[in-house]
DNA sequence: CCTGTAAGTTAATGGCGTTAACCAGCTGTG
DNA sequence: CACAGCTGGTTAACGCCATTAACTTACAGG
């Protein structure tokens, strides 16, 4: 009988593609060592546990999820990158839902040395570098920032679970907003934020 | 041997209870049984299977979620009805993670009586009336409240899963973030919204 | 060639959700 | 007050899944 010739990465790039199939929630180590042509405990050759395996393909994800907002933002600034970063941010969780997920999952590191901890950090440069383009007070950034993960994470989130159901074109939602957060961005009272 | 005494109902509410103590994922059968002082099978007595439990859970939490928004809003207008609805919705997310999620995850309807739908639509119902106050145009409503939804389920699951790591008091960003909000509201261009 | 190791296999364990079969406590009737 | 039946519990058993142990065999280096 012919070997599989599996790696760790191999099998998460595997776990990665099966993971958008068929949901984060349904993943099984059954499931990706038959899409493998192989048995269940192979699996544990290359990967420790199921849990580990969710950990790989997230940070994997990160990873490219971070190239993708990079790459969108890259050569624009203000409006154009705040859209162009916007837009990819919903692309991509629309195009790897299972994988976004598992990100989401596992976005707060298991410890100091949780190679999750640099993808999330990139991911983080390039919102604030798009959100230098309004030129914000400095006390004001990491508010702005918080608002504009808030709002992507949720309206790429409730998007990727059917949550938006009235009949009304999600696109031009998503760009009504994206217009809206635009706007507010490039015209922030100075000064600390009032507080109510 | 006493009889336990259980229904469906003291069933749901002790998973309820439960399910934020141990997160929506964590749910289990035995679990629930054990909390009650009873065995696993007693359940089924009451609940057709775990899937039907967390589908009871999450009814009900939907259907406290929507009256806490809409005593929330009630007898305020404007920008204080748009603070008062928003902090209620993260004070409920903060201490009914669990519930929270379970709703979130059954949100979309299993057929047209799904007793889930009435509460959705009660929530979605108190969000507009809230924005009536702000005098939108009929055919930018749809996107305010999809964007209001989005914002504020991104910022309330991300504060509840512990995704605002930086040392900025989350408290203010919050209260940045709604300001942000308010302001953009109350000063919205009229028309159809722009497309890029 | 041939030997050792690593990548697979089958077999076994334990935890879960779920169902079946059984039994006992409450309830409503004579 | 007895007792019959339903209803809400029990124990036992099944199947699925993650995981581990014990084994075997393909392949790489000497």
């Amino acid at each position: 009988m012919p070997r599989a010739r599996l790696t760790p990465l191999s099998v998460t790039e595997a776990g990665a593609a099966l993971i958008d199939e068929i949901g984060f929630a349904n993943l099984s180590m059954g499931l990706l060592a038959e899409r493998l042509g192989v048995k269940t405990p192979a699996l544990y050759k290359h990967v420790t546990s199921q849990a580990d395996l969710a950990h790989r393909i997230a940070v994997r994800a990160m990873a490219e999820f971070a190239d993708a907002i990079r790459d969108a933002i890259q050569g624009r600034a203000g409006s154009d990158a705040l859209a162009a970063g916007a837009q990819a941010m919903r692309t991509y969780v629309r195009e790897h839902p299972g994988q976004y997920a598992a990100a989401d999952a596992a976005s707060r590191p298991t410890g100091p040395d949780d190679p999750i901890i640099p993808a999330v950090e990139r991911v983080v440069a390039s919102w604030a570098a798009m959100l230098r383009g309004y030129h914000l007070d400095s006390s004001q950034e990491i508010h702005a920032l918080r608002m504009l993960r808030s709002v992507l994470h949720g309206f790429s989130t409730l998007e990727a679970a059917g949550g938006f159901q009235i009949d009304a074109p999600v696109d031009d939602s998503f760009t009504w907003m994206v217009n809206f957060l635009d706007r507010g961005l490039r015209d922030i009272p100075t000064g600390s934020a009032p507080v109510s």
